[in-house]
DNA sequence: GGCTATTGGGCTAGTGTTAGACCATTGACG
DNA sequence: CGTCAATGGTCTAACACTAGCCCAATAGCC
């Protein structure tokens, strides 16, 4: 049993850098849409536990960087102001340099074993007729999607197979894995003929889960991300 | 998208805190087997990214716990004094109680998908000789294994699954999923008949992998994964 | 039997983090 | 047009954590 896999750092950095990640989380993940604010500064520094000072230090560090306005006085707070830039010829390479070989096929395989697993789960539950309803709707509002809401919308879908299972543990993993590609997935230009095709695939993942067949919601995931992951690998050459 | 997949805490407890678990991790695990010794303070502390100040706090509350004998000079060092106790009736009962019933549920979901995710994007890789074999000695070291080293063998052999995908943060994962059921794996007695179903599944688990059917793998982790989680959920009641 | 490399034990000065209190600003509402 | 509740802005004292240094014990080796 390899050591590395259990004695690795117990922290991946500083309080303040920590919370920097997770805030860009909500911001790239849309789970703050763009023109909408973070909780209050008290409220929130409770939910990440950790101080209001240490929160505060991490909202500037957005500020300047341009992903938050931050407005005074009742009705004010942090807002987000980032949208997600649309991708121009090279990015992609660029990213994939930026993020490093080895760490781009870490979290492929990763973002693959846990959605795969996922869905599987959630196919194999008994469903009640709301979270039918839930995966349904989620589907129904990426399909109607306008095209800056598309990535943002395409996020809460996978996301909500993983909420549905009710295993926060398993949600927060593929939000987790997710978010490693975030940047990887913005800076592939969406074409009308790949979004058709995706379309299709996640027709076939929500069909599978309500059928409780976890065989064919699993080749269906399967299916779904590779096609992503096929693209970028082309770019470890 | 549910704020609270992203806006959780950022840190689950002070250093010392996290230290304290994750050494416990490698023990429980068996990372470090009994009788060995942990890496040299200095070294340990380097690996796990704390002070070593932080490092020997936490190792001095696992020595006045019983798990440790820290030795001075050369040749010295924290030994593991652990073996895990023989499961007495009532344990389970107890270790369930103490987890409290939602969390076992996350746990048992979480293990669920991650554990399958793994088998599956293992049998769908292209394996190497040495990677197959290194497969195939776990599960022998595992049916060879003395009773007292079962536990820690059993959970080589799983995690061993997902070290092969070559996933740092998938092998982590399953690491942190099987040790949130360690202590009430602990608590079953093992019996005869169950070491001898479990094998089964095990090789029909390693069957599958070595030949590329992840369907296969899919179904066979979860058919053995799924006794194991029926038993604990029957004292869910 | 002494030497010495390796290891745990302990100290200190400096930095990061927290909790809590209080101040400043803002915009809706009466 | 003033009030006030909600929110960001700031300060301080206490605590947690770190880096680096030196000391103490131990077991093997010559």
């Amino acid at each position: 049993m390899n050591p590395m896999t259990v004695l690795r750092p117990v922290r991946a950095g500083n309080a303040f850098e920590e919370t920097v990640e997770r805030l860009l989380q909500a911001i790239k993940l849309g789970v703050v849409a763009p023109g909408e604010k973070l909780p209050p500064e008290r409220e929130l520094a409770v939910q990440l536990g950790i101080s209001r000072v240490t929160l505060r230090e991490a909202i500037r560090a957005l500020q300047e960087s341009g992903y938050l306005d931050v407005r005074r006085g009742r009705y004010g707070g942090a807002f987000v102001t980032y949208t997600p830039p649309p991708p121009a010829a090279g990015d992609l390479r660029q990213a994939v340099a930026e993020m490093g070989v080895d760490d781009l096929a870490d979290a492929l395989t990763f973002r693959m074993a846990v959605e795969c697993g996922a869905a599987q789960v959630l196919a194999t539950s008994p469903l009640t007729q709301e979270q039918r309803d839930l995966l349904r709707r989620r589907l129904a509002d990426l399909n109607a999607a306008a095209p800056g809401d598309y990535r943002r919308l395409d996020t809460a879908f996978h996301l909500s197979i993983a909420e549905l299972t009710g295993s926060t543990l398993l949600a927060s993993t593929c939000a987790d894995a997710r978010l490693r590609v975030t940047d990887l997935l913005n800076a592939i230009p969406m074409l009308q003929v790949n979004i058709e095709h995706a379309a299709t695939q996640h027709e076939a993942i929500v069909a599978a889960i309500l059928a409780g067949d976890p065989e064919a919601a699993r080749r269906a995931v399967t299916e779904h991300l590779e096609g992503t992951a096929a693209l970028l690998r082309g770019f470890l050459t």
